[in-house]
This record gives C-alpha cells, structure tokens and sequence, in this order.
DNA sequence: CTAAACCTTTGAGTCGACTCCAGGGTCAAG
DNA sequence: CTTGACCCTGGAGTCGACTCAAAGGTTTAG
C-alpha cells in the first residue's frame, strides 16, 4: 500500500486538473476509484497511465465519449483496437476535409484582401471603402 | 411605403432565420427596426443588404461581435475599412497558424496510423493492440 | 492546537452562434 | 367568426471540455 496517490497527487504527477480528473470520471473515462475511510480517492500509480493514453487519444482528436467508449471496451475485456483503427481512420479523413475546406477559405481571404487593397489604393482617406459588402 | 418587410418576409428574402435576425438586433449588428402600431419590426428593403454584408463578414470568419463593431462604427459615420483591413490581415494570419497547425496534426496521425498496421499485423485477432498506449 | 492545504459533492458558468419554447397578441383568408 | 399563420418577449437549451464556487469535512506542518 505504499505509493498510492491522492487526487492532487495524481494530478500534479500528469498535469491533469484535480477537476478534470473528476470530470473523466463522471464521463466514465476513469474507473472509479477507491475511497479511504474519508471518502477521499485513492489510486494506484497506473492512473498516470491511464490519463496518458486519455491524453493520447485526445491528442488524436477523439471527443472524450469515445474515448470513454474504448476504454470501457478494454476495461470489459475486449480489444477494440481495430475500431480504433477504424475510428482514426474517419478521424484522418475529417482532418483532410477540413485541411482542404481551410485551404479553401484561405485562398478566398487572400484574393479578398488584394481586391480590398485596390479599392483602398483607390479610396482617399476617411472615405468609406464599403469593403465589406464586396467579400 | 410599399414593398416594407415583416421579419418573416425579410428572413424568407435573406435565408437568415427571423430567430436569428433578432438575436443580431441583440448583439447590435442591425439598427432597431421601426415598430407597426402592434410591435412587429418593419424593415425596409435594405436589410436584406445589410444581412449580406453581415454573412460576407462571418464567411471571412469574423466573429459577430468584431463584425458588430464595424457596423457601429459605420453607422455612426466613420470609415472602418482600413480597421477592417487590418483585422483581416490578423484572420488571415490566424488562419495560416491553423492550418500549419493541423497539416501538422495530420503528418502525426498519418504517422500513428502507420505504426498502428504494423502492430495490428502482428497482433493475433482479438489479442489487445494496445494502440491508444502508443500514439 | 491551529491554520493551511487538502479533500468531498453539487451545481453553475464559460465560449459562439444560434435555436427553441411558453405564453401570449395580431392579422388574413374563407 | 374562426382558424391558422404570423408576430412579440424573455429565457432556456445546445455542443465540448472543462473550470469555478460554495459549503463543508480531513489531514498535516509547525
């Protein structure tokens, strides 16, 4: 029973909040804890663990349900990693879409910019350039 | 007075929802309309104006309240474009960190990715991966 | 012994841009 | 005259991932 951890302990060691170490618990991303007779959370070192690969998969772009779903898969003895695969997989295609899709705005905002930089070249000053109803 | 607009009629004429043409009343993007003798808003045509500048602002990904801002400023006489101007050079500089953010974030995934196959192929089926450990 | 530093729970607040609801008044068509 | 479509206000709900506050109990350092 040495080095097991408080909640501050926990958090200080992973980085993670006291708060939001509660907060994944309640989202069923931390198997609850033990309790001292206070009623304090007790954990093991391997907590630290846990919060990585939570980290990780956040990291990846997982929204916490999800990764709640995995890890209550794995704690129930299955080995979910191929629908984390497959999960990653979407998650690299949105990622595409939304490079593209930026990619997109980016261009526009440029080519609005330039036409805006005629205009203003044009413009005298204090006079209104009406730029943004030209977008 | 012919051809004045009702919020619905304006909205139906816009695409922009009645529900979301007082919410920007609220937020001070439009002018508070005139009022028929019953309270309803009464709009002259040129809302419909106004509510594209409005969506050319938000397709620049200017967030309401700076797009609130420029219109106050302009109503009240001023000549905001060049303010406009250099907020835009920032969204646009904005938009350039993202996007080298998420190509980066990309790369990363791409990588993870790879390194998943190469374990899952030497993983046995319905043996743990461990995947979400190693990202 | 006491004060500080921890821990507990419940519940609310944050950000942005809406969207929806309840409970009412008004207006146009038949 | 009635029915249905419109309009009004004020406030709450949505999404995600926290973060904070209040009001209390516990532990630890000095």
């Amino acid at each position: 029973m040495r080095d097991l951890l408080t909640i501050g302990r926990a958090a200080a060691l992973t980085g993670v909040s006291p708060d939001t170490i509660r907060y994944y618990e309640r989202l069923g991303l931390l198997p609850k804890p033990s309790r001292t007779a206070a009623g304090y959370r007790v954990y093991a070192p391997a907590i630290a663990r846990r919060l990585t690969v939570i980290g990780n998969a956040k990291r990846f772009g997982f929204p916490l349900r999800e990764i709640a779903g995995f890890l209550r898969a794995r704690d129930a003895g299955d080995a979910p990693c191929r629908n984390v695969r497959a999960a990653a997989e979407r998650m690299l295609a949105a990622v595409d879409r939304q490079l593209a899709e930026l990619a997109r705005r980016r261009e526009e905002m440029r080519r609005t910019l330039d036409d805006w930089d005629d205009t203003l070249q044009r413009t005298p000053a204090g006079q209104p350039a009406r730029l943004l109803e030209r977008v």
